[in-house]
DNA sequence: CCATCATATGACAGTGACTTCCATCTGCGG
DNA sequence: CCGCAGATGGAAGTCACTGTCATATGATGG
């Protein structure tokens, strides 16, 4: 999440109805994620992260715990988690056949923020607003955003065909989203009032142009 | 940790005892808490940061358990916690008078990082490998690196008089903190054999001039 | 449509990190 | 040396998370 990025097929989609090719059993195990999530994201938002058990958000969901374990893994996930997520990835590895990564990267990121903030407004805000309220579910997301530079770092890497390991590539790929992250923050504080493009593109010109600093 | 930042004060003594000035009290603490740690280090390294339950550390290090989360807070903190962190803290803020944020940055964090890896750099470097290769002690050092990000950007707003959230900052202070964690990733993945230097200029030099990449 | 099989779910019993509370102890100032 | 404030240790409790296994349910071939 977070930095959720989604594939074309998500922008298509008009409604929330389930992708019909899906077999059945995904479909029922995506909608109960999506109905767990909703309830958890509800608890959390009136009680509080830390009040809220995964006990009564698995009563109140009419599943057991051990199945929001399986499927979330930590209690943390319940927010993080984001359907599209997979989709997204490789939408994005697609892109990478065509354009350059810090483009393939631009593009993505920013068209399917766009989208997933134009589909369901609330849920993101209150999504990052949890994220940025709670130490524990902080530390996830940026762990999560950590996983994904690099993930960055192996993509840049495999580009120029040297190592993920490199320092250049490891500092900016961290850079980066380092960046976003403070982005996001930036976006959250100001209450989403900053326009999008913003939070997308001055990450990327940090590591193309520098930060300009004093 | 991590980007420990040592004061002057620790760049002159030359054994390890304690300070004279300190009341008794704080002293004993502070002896206990080293020994914890090295007790904690030790166990860790031996059998895995999973395995080691804090009681055992307890037992071992002859305090009690509620003592041990009074001290640290946390069982990812005994790896993280550094002695000389709090007073590295002054010893940048005091450097800020004289000189602009991000030459002070890099003046403290080079001369300190130097000092603390000639100090000990075994312990270091254990340090620095159990914090990247377990999942939580690396959520628990990343959430500490944003919080220096955090800092840092309250201080940059305060010299450039305007507000920490601010976008410009914010992604400043994340890109550099995410890009100093991508060049100690990388100084960690080359068995540290990269100059200290290095790991501290690219990060500043990304947020001064870009990453220069493709 | 049904039997069979693979797989997913739910119930249960743990483990261990972390918290809270209180009795006891120990430096510290008079 | 005494009395006090604050620190320590001990015990009991909460809850996230993990394994295990019997049961249920969707997929598959007849």
């Amino acid at each position: 999440m977070m930095v959720a990025v989604r594939t074309s097929a998500t922008l298509l989609r008009m409604s929330t109805g389930p992708l019909p090719t899906l077999p059945l059993r995904e479909r029922k195990r995506l909608r109960a994620m999506r109905n767990i999530q909703s309830v958890a994201l509800e608890l959390f938002d009136r009680e509080g992260f830390d009040t809220v058990t995964v006990e009564r958000i698995a009563e109140l969901a009419e599943v057991s715990p051990s199945s929001i374990y399986r499927w979330f893994g930590t209690k943390e996930q319940l927010i993080i988690w984001d359907e599209y997520d997979p989709a997204s990835l490789v939408a994005f590895q697609e892109r990478l056949a065509d354009t350059e990564p810090l483009e393939a990267l631009r593009e993505v990121v920013s068209l399917t923020m766009g989208a997933a903030f134009d589909d369901d407004a609330e849920r993101i805000k209150l999504r990052l607003r949890l994220a940025f309220t709670n130490p524990s579910v902080e530390a996830a997301s940026i762990l999560q955003t950590h996983e994904m530079a690099q993930l960055i770092a192996g993509i840049i890497a495999s580009y120029r065909d040297s190592d993920p390991s490199d320092l250049d590539i490891q500092v900016a790929a961290h850079g980066f989203v380092g960046a976003l992250l403070g982005a996001l923050r930036h976006w959250y504080a100001s209450d989403f009032t900053t326009p999008i493009e913003d939070i997308i593109e001055r990450p990327l010109a940090v590591i193309e142009q520098g930060a300009g600093l004093p």
